[in-house]
DNA sequence: TAGATTGTTAATCGATTAACAATC
DNA sequence: TAGATTGTTAATCGATTAACAATC
């Protein structure tokens, strides 16, 4: 159905969306790739390519109708669908992760939360109860999670995750300091806090001889 | 003085400090290419890339020194160095970050932390005390940071920015949802986590057919 | 029609991979 | 020395940029 479309361009589409989303709140109807360029600071060549290649549609002399590609990258980033996700380990970050409102806004949507510790079960968090990791299998069955959330510590994140695979979660975001060995039809984004705060302390060292 | 490495390898020498930090641990002292690269999902010969753009060295048959060359790359990312930060936002985010001890490991200490609500100054979090923005000037004149993590909402992100880089800060971590403007000299890196949550979900919905 | 801008083909650039001589 | 593995040069691959004909 889809034909392929390269990882270069797939990992700019949200980075689309969001200016499109701009654009469409200031009511623009159409923006010319070289207007897009400029604000996400490409070529004008590469946002045509890049349209070309994710399947959108201009006009000549006019541009791009900011509404419809919009939509249409919604689409691609599977938009239209509700997303259900679980938060694994209530640390720090998971406890603000559950909390975070956002994601409500881009239909993902929070349904459980699990941690270790017996003293957070039972505890209300955001919108979930906190559970503990012994009832997992039981709560994927009857409320089954789409994506996991994986806030817990690099020790426990691959055992983890290999769990909620056998529970049949397919997606998985990453935030523990390791990589994921999955099956190949799971799919797996790291986000790696550490290394990107990293990346900046090598920037800043840098930047000036 | 540093020679020119290429953007790719920079963002690879983080997961290459990582890895190395493993291997450390497990007392190997020297590991070759070929592992290496398995392990961190890459080609021996790209590894081979790698290492000598970075100016990293190894022995013939017997593969590169862990240890040293963990050294080296912590050297390049400016590990050596003592980073002050502060949090310029305490929501959800914020409040996680500030509490996050993984910073302090990595030889990143917050120093401060500010917010626009009058409710919010005085609290304390983590190791440090809320303050209102309006005393962001003189608490940088007194303590200055190096790096600022930007936790606001979107709309007030740029400013703030900019206010700080006037302040003398230079190295920008932002978690809201736009692209920073700042002068040549300003360090930016960007962790947009709609953004990569909406990754996911592209990669969910395109595993198969 | 005239002007603007797309869509696409070709050219360039840079990153990854392959190959192999150098050498520990 | 023999075996293993680096360091580097060459080949390939893919992404970005440039150019321009097609067309709204």
């Amino acid at each position: 159905m889809s034909s392929y479309i390269p990882d270069p361009v797939i990992k700019r589409l949200p980075m689309y969306y969001r200016y499109l989303s701009e654009k469409e709140k200031e009511n623009t109807l159409f923006i010319s790739s070289t207007e897009l360029a400029q604000l996400m600071g490409l070529t004008a060549s590469q946002v045509r390519q890049d349209v070309s290649a994710f399947g959108g549609e201009g006009r000549q002399g006019c541009g791009y109708p900011v509404a419809e590609m919009r939509h249409h990258i919604g689409k691609l980033l599977g938009k239209s669908k509700v997303r259900t996700l679980t938060v694994i380990g209530m640390g720090n970050l998971g406890r603000a992760l559950v909390r975070y409102e956002t994601f409500s806004q881009n239909s993902f949507q929070i349904i459980s939360a699990f941690d270790t510790n017996p003293k957070k079960a039972g505890i209300r968090m955001g919108a979930v109860t906190v559970r503990l990791m012994d009832e997992l299998e039981e709560t994927m069955r009857e409320a089954p999670a789409d994506i996991a959330v994986l806030t817990l510590p690099a020790s426990a994140a691959q055992k983890a995750a290999e769990r909620l695979y056998a529970c049949g979660v397919r997606g998985f975001w990453n935030y523990a300091p390791v990589d994921l060995h999955l099956p190949q039809d799971a799919a797996v984004v790291s986000v790696h806090l550490d290394e990107s705060l990293e990346l900046l302390g090598y920037r800043l060292e840098h930047n000036e001889g």
